[in-house]
Parts: C-alpha cells; sequence; structure tokens
RNA sequence: GCGCCCGUAGCUCAGUUGGAUAGAGCGGCUGACUACGAAUCAGCAGGCCGCAGGUUCGAGCCCUGCCGGGCGCACCA
C-alpha cells in the first residue's frame, strides 16, 4: 500500500499541479470509513475551497475530472461534501502485490542506528516492567531492521551503581558470605538477590548509621578494590546471565553490553568533561546550595541548574550518562575494549572491557540513538540532550530519542496473588508501582512459567499424541507471544496496570489468537499437501496470477476477498508509522485486525473443500497472501508461530 | 509551586498530522463443532468521548479555564 500511494500521489500531483496550488504536503491519501466508498481518499478539496473561496463540491468535481484514467485506477469519485474517492483496479493491484510479496518500499535513512534497551540493574530478577521496556524495545529494533535499517542493539549494565552495592552489602554484611561462598549459593541467583535486596533496604531504613558502611564499599566498588569490586563483579555477572536467559525465553537477543565499570576505568567522563569545561557547558558554582559543584544551567529555566559533579568531586548519574551518549554518537574520541560474554543462536554478544583484547570489534559510533527508558527519566534525559546541544552537537541532539513508555503498575488483585505485604497507606490505592525495593513485582520468569504451565494444559488437551518435548515447546512459544502482544497492545503513554486474569488469558485481542490464525493457515496448506500429493509452495510458485479472474467472484466474496487483500497491503506503513510514532500498539491491532478479517472470510469460504478449480486456485493464493503478511508481522512483535495449537 | 502525562461502553483499552455513521477485547445475553481445528465464528445489549466555553465547512483529537488521577522537579541511580 505504501509503494501504491506513493506512486500515485507523484501521478496526482502532476496532473494536478498545473491547475491548482498543490505539492507532496497538500496531496494525502487516506483510507475510506466504508469500502463501498472507495479504497483511498483525498479531503484535498476542503483546504483548497477555503484558498480559491468557492465550495469544496465543486472543486472535487474539477479535480476529479482532471484526474480521470490514473493508472492503476478504476474509477474516481466524488461523494460527501467534497471527497474524492479512489476505486483501484483490483486485480492490476493483487498481482503486483501477489508478486511482490518479500519486497519492502521502505527505505533505510540512518548509517547506523543505536537502540538501547532493557537496562536492567544487576542486582535482582527481571519484573514485569521490564518486560515492557525489552518487549518495546525489540519490536523497534525489529521493524528497523525491516525498514532496511543497520541496528545496533546495547544493553547498558550499570554494574557499579547503588543498586548492586546495596546487594554486596548484603552479601558481605548481612550474610557474611565469602567470595568462594558466592559459587555455591544454590538455586536461582537472581531470586535470591531478589529478596536478599529487599531485606537490605529494610536493614538500611531501620539502621540508618549502617548507611557510612554502605559508602565505603561503593567508593571501593568504583575504584575497584578488592574483595569489594570482585563481589560487585560477580554479582552482576551471575544476574545478567540470567536477565539474558529470561529475555532469551522472549526471543530478544543484544549486540552489546556496556558496563558503568568500563566507563569509569577507561574514564570516558574525564574526556567528556573537558570538553564541557572547554565549550563552557559547565560552570564550577560559587555561591549558594551547590557551591563547589560544577553544575549545568537549564536552557528553558535559567534559574535552575543540575549539578553534574558533586562538591567532593565524585560525578552524578547524569554526567556519566552524558559520556556514555557522546560515546553512542562516537564523540569522545575513544571505544571500550570488548570481549565475549555469551553466544546465543550464533550471535556473539559482546560485553565491554577496560583492559585491551585480541578482539577487534567495535562498537557505537551511531548517526541516530534510540533510548528506551521509562518516562520517569524524561527529565534527565532532557538534561542528556542539553548537554550535546552546548557541546554544539546539534544533529546528534536532535537524533538523540528519549523512547519513553509509562511504568507498569499492579493491580490490587495481582497483589493479593503474590501475598505482598502493603502498608496502610498503600492498601487503599487503585494500584501500586512496582517496587524492587519494596519486593514488589511480578518476576519475569514467574509469569513466563505460569504462562508456559496454562499453555501446556491448553495444549496437551488439544493435541495429546504430540511427544512432550513438541508440547513444551509449543507452551514456550505461547507463553512469550502472550507476554509480548500483552506488552505491545496498550499506547506507551498509558500506564499499564497489571492483571493476572487479563495477562494468562489466551482468547480474544492475544498472542495466542494471532498464532492460532496462523497455525489454522498452515494446517490447510499441510491438508493440501496430503490430499493433492504436492508441495504448496510448488503449487503457488507455479501460478501464473495474470490468469485469474476477480469477475467470477460472487458479489460478497469479491467484497470479502478486497477487503483481506488490500487489509494485509498495509503493513509496510503500519511499520513506517510505528518507527515515526514509538507505538506498536497499531502494529499490534493491525495484525490483531488482519487474522479477524481471515478468521471470518475462513468460516464463509471452503478453500479444499471448493470443487471449482480455479475459484479454489484464487482462494489459495488469498489465504497465502495473508499468510506472508501476518507472518511478517509476527516476526515484527517476536511472536513464532508454532507447529500445532 | 512549576513541568509532563492521563480521563472514551460495567472493566481494560483503540481511535492513523482535525474528516464521512466513535471501534475492539473482556464480562453479560442468543446462536453455530459429523466441516480447511470452536484458543474460532455470527449476532444482541451497553456511549452528554470528565465538565464549561472557544477556534471552523467540520472537534474524541486543536486553544482557554475548571474537576479528578498519575509521574517528575536530589550533591540517589
Amino acid at each position: 500500500m505504501f509503494g501504491t500511494k506513493k506512486k500515485l500521489k507523484e501521478k496526482i500531483i502532476a496532473r494536478l499541479s498545473p491547475e491548482f496550488p498543490v505539492g507532496p504536503a497538500e496531496v494525502e491519501l487516506t483510507s475510506t470509513p466504508d469500502q463501498k466508498l472507495g479504497d483511498l481518499a483525498m479531503s484535498i478539496a476542503f483546504p483548497l475551497s477555503r484558498k480559491l473561496k468557492t465550495n469544496p463540491q465543486a472543486i472535487a468535481a474539477k479535480l476529479a475530472e482532471l484526474l480521470a484514467h490514473l493508472e492503476g485506477v478504476e474509477r474516481i469519485e466524488v461523494a460527501g461534501n467534497g471527497y474524492i474517492n479512489l476505486y483501484l483496479d483490483r486485480k492490476q493491484f493483487f498481482i503486483e502485490k501477489f508478486s511482490n510479496l518479500k519486497k519492502t518500499w521502505l527505505e533505510p535513512e540512518e548509517q547506523k542506528i543505536i537502540v538501547e534497551h532493557t537496562n536492567i540493574n544487576p542486582n535482582k530478577a527481571a519484573h514485569v516492567g521490564h518486560l515492557r521496556n525489552a518487549c518495546l524495545g525489540d519490536s523497534l529494533v525489529r521493524c528497523l531492521h525491516y525498514k532496511g535499517e543497520k541496528v545496533e542493539v546495547q544493553n547498558y549494565i550499570d554494574d557499579t551503581g547503588v543498586q548492586v552495592v546495596e546487594v554486596v552489602f548484603g552479601l558481605m554484611e548481612l550474610e557474611k558470605k565469602s567470595l568462594s561462598e558466592l559459587d555455591r549459593i544454590p538455586g536461582k541467583f537472581d531470586y535470591y538477590c531478589w529478596d536478599l535486596y529487599t531485606k537490605v533496604s529494610r536493614y538500611l531504613a531501620e539502621n540508618p548509621e549502617a548507611q557510612a558502611r554502605k559508602s565505603v564499599i561503593l567508593k571501593k566498588i568504583e575504584q575497584g578494590l578488592s574483595p569489594e569490586a570482585d563481589f560487585a563483579y560477580q554479582v552482576s555477572r551471575r544476574i545478567l546471565r540470567a536477565h539474558l536467559a529470561t529475555m532469551k525465553r522472549l526471543d530478544i537477543g543484544y549486540d552489546v553490553l556496556p558496563c558503568e565499570s568500563s566507563i569509569l576505568r577507561l574514564k570516558f567522563w574525564e574526556k567528556a568533561f573537558e570538553q564541557l569545561k572547554k565549550r563552557g557547558a559547565v560552570q564550577l558554582s560559587k555561591e549558594g546550595e551547590s557551591a563547589g559543584c560544577w553544575v549545568m544551567k537549564l536552557d528553558d529555566n535559567p534559574e535552575k541548574e543540575k549539578i553534574i559533579v558533586r562538591s567532593d568531586g565524585t560525578v552524578t548519574y547524569v554526567a556519566k550518562d552524558i559520556a556514555y551518549q557522546m560515546w553512542k554518537f562516537g564523540l569522545l574520541g575513544q571505544d571500550f575494549y570488548y570481549e565475549p560474554f555469551i553466544e546465543e543462536n550464533g550471535r556473539t554478544v559482546w560485553i565491554s572491557s577496560a583492559e585491551p583484547t585480541p578482539y577487534q570489534v567495535h562498537f557505537g559510533a551511531g548517526s541516530k540513538v534510540y533510548n528506551v527508558i521509562d518516562v520517569r527519566q524524561s527529565y534527565l534525559q532532557k538534561i542528556v540532550v542539553q548537554g550535546l546541544k552546548s557541546l554544539g552537537y546539534l544533529e546528534q541532539a536532535d537524533k538523540s530519542i528519549h523512547f519513553s513508555y509509562e511504568m507498569v503498575a499492579l493491580s490490587p488483585g495481582s497483589l493479593a496473588e503474590i501475598k505482598a505485604e502493603l502498608s496502610a497507606e498503600d492498601k487503599d490505592k487503585a494500584f501500586l508501582e512496582v517496587s524492587g525495593r519494596k519486593g514488589l513485582g511480578i518476576r519475569a520468569d514467574d509469569l513466563l512459567d505460569r504462562l508456559e504451565k496454562k499453555a501446556l494444559g491448553e495444549v496437551d488437551k488439544r493435541n495429546p499424541e504430540l511427544p512432550l518435548p513438541n508440547r513444551q515447546k509449543i507452551a514456550r512459544q505461547i507463553a512469550s507471544a502472550s507476554v509480548r502482544y500483552f506488552m505491545l497492545k496498550y499506547a506507551r503513554n498509558s500506564l499499564l496496570v497489571f492483571d493476572f486474569d487479563e495477562a494468562l488469558n489466551f482468547e480474544g485481542e492475544t498472542g495466542p489468537y494471532l498464532q492460532y490464525t496462523a497455525v489454522r493457515i498452515r494446517s490447510i496448506f499441510r491438508k493440501f499437501e496430503e490430499r493433492f500429493k504436492a508441495s504448496y509452495q510448488d503449487f503457488i510458485n507455479h501460478i501464473n496470477p495474470e490468469k485469474i479472474d476477480l469477475n467470477s467472484l460472487q458479489t460478497a466474496e469479491a467484497r470479502d476477498f478486497w477487503e483481506l487483500v488490500i487489509y494485509a497491503s498495509g503493513l509496510d506503513e503500519e511499520v513506517l508509522r510505528s518507527v515515526v510514532s514509538l507505538e506498536f500498539g497499531g502494529l499490534a491491532k493491525f495484525t490483531f485486525n488482519l487474522c479477524q478479517k481471515f478468521n471470518s472470510y475462513y468460516h464463509h469460504y471452503p478453500v479444499l473443500a471448493e470443487k471449482d478449480a480455479k475459484l479454489r486456485t484464487l482462494r489459495l493464493m488469498t489465504i497465502y497472501f495473508v499468510h506472508e503478511r501476518l507472518c511478517q508481522a509476527l516476526d515484527l512483535m517476536g511472536i513464532q508461530v508454532p507447529e500445532k495449537m
């Protein structure tokens, strides 16, 4: 559809521009509210009527006359009080789309795009809030790939921050563990730390004097002194492995894991600081509350200033982030060293190192950067961008995108299910924010386990003849699809109140519904091969699309066929819209609607049972067409199609 | 106090730079499995789009004010 519109638009402008003041900005082809009103609509007559001070209907009639006999357009009508509706040449359209199923009209625009997502503090298990981040980020990556962009996926690891420090504090001071005992802690280490982290938070709240001991540990970790730094290293690496394993369950992967410890040891900040000072982007505050600190003034509010370097010379989180952001754009004049961390499906995931390594790989230096971070960080992200601006990197500041989304909260029902202990104040709220510190959260692996268990039960009922490993694989695919669709279907600005009943539903607008639709189409393909003793793919490849006869279709079927075809052709546009708006709800909705339309079609028109060979072939082509588009859409959402369901 | 976001059906949410008759899912009520798989489909009920003004050919969408809710505004990350 994207390609069709693009071509049509050019032709329309060529026809109209000699007589009317119209250009690419004015001519907009939109869909009609009803198929009866045509396939594409233009509302250009309305703005023109204002400019030319005549009534819109008269202008529309004139325009329609100029547009008569456009290639690919069967007829044009003026409708309503001035809409111009285009009816496409259906056969030509279908043949073109059918013959170019693997092709996209979208084109890459950037040299290299960096997408940073997941970014979980390596001190506890991943929870549902992190899943939203990773699912959004991964779908963006997939859509950018589809568009033809070169993409690098980064997952930033804050392995020296206070969150890790608190777990180290817990291990050393509360649990009295030695470094060698760490490896021997049984079970899921990320779960162990989940509990330990809340225990430490409570301890620190009750024993304020312990803060000093914690600060000592923090300093030692930042300076790389043992054994504290070794503890932090062990803890963060082991939990990082757990996080990557969790994300792998959702088919989410990464190219590189830049670590804060590397940023500190390679002195990235010092390089950034020099540039900032030279440019006057930061000033040494002489008076007031911030005396002795290096601060950055805010563009939109000169009264306010943000502290970048503390009076004791240590750097804040934003400072490190500015340096990191500069590195992403290749503005630091320095790179990390790298070593392989793990291998996933034949893809190496690299991790940063402060020491030279034998590996000649390089990351960063993107032309555009997306940071997938929740909305609460908007203020800090703005400061990071301002840092780039005040250094004179205007283009980079412009292409430094904060992909923000609202947080995940828990419904009262969900809180009851995890047996959360709530304060009197929290009990009255309609929902509660996920909090690792309080231990309030649904762990990602717990959710996936529950979904898999439920899915396996359903698969067992329907496909008892399948071997257990197959059924388990299907259950995993269903659980993953369920989570991914759930995380994508909401607009990113809307607060997601997590509820088990909704998340565990496999019916209606859910991931499994989409999978089920694809499975049923494939089931027809399989039956075709059994019945006709021929490869379905070969059959499709040998069809001559020119020979199809759409006029032989009954009125209702012609309508339903066309609706399905034209809707399925909207994928390219939907992907582009997702990438531009960073909203994936539209893509999710598109896929769901496509499935609904197909399921309805499927109930009305038998395919294999159809006696008329020509009609059967046309229906086979139709469902093949839908299947291809559907699978592309599913892949963009990271949803796999099970062999059976 | 300042800034950002949200308010649409009983519930959870869509609504494509302002466009034609505001849509889904869940829940409720009717129906449809000897069929290419019922994790499905067909249908019914359910709406002062928070409230009040304004802008215009046209407003759920834009502007102003108000009401209700959330999140930011640290020498925390």
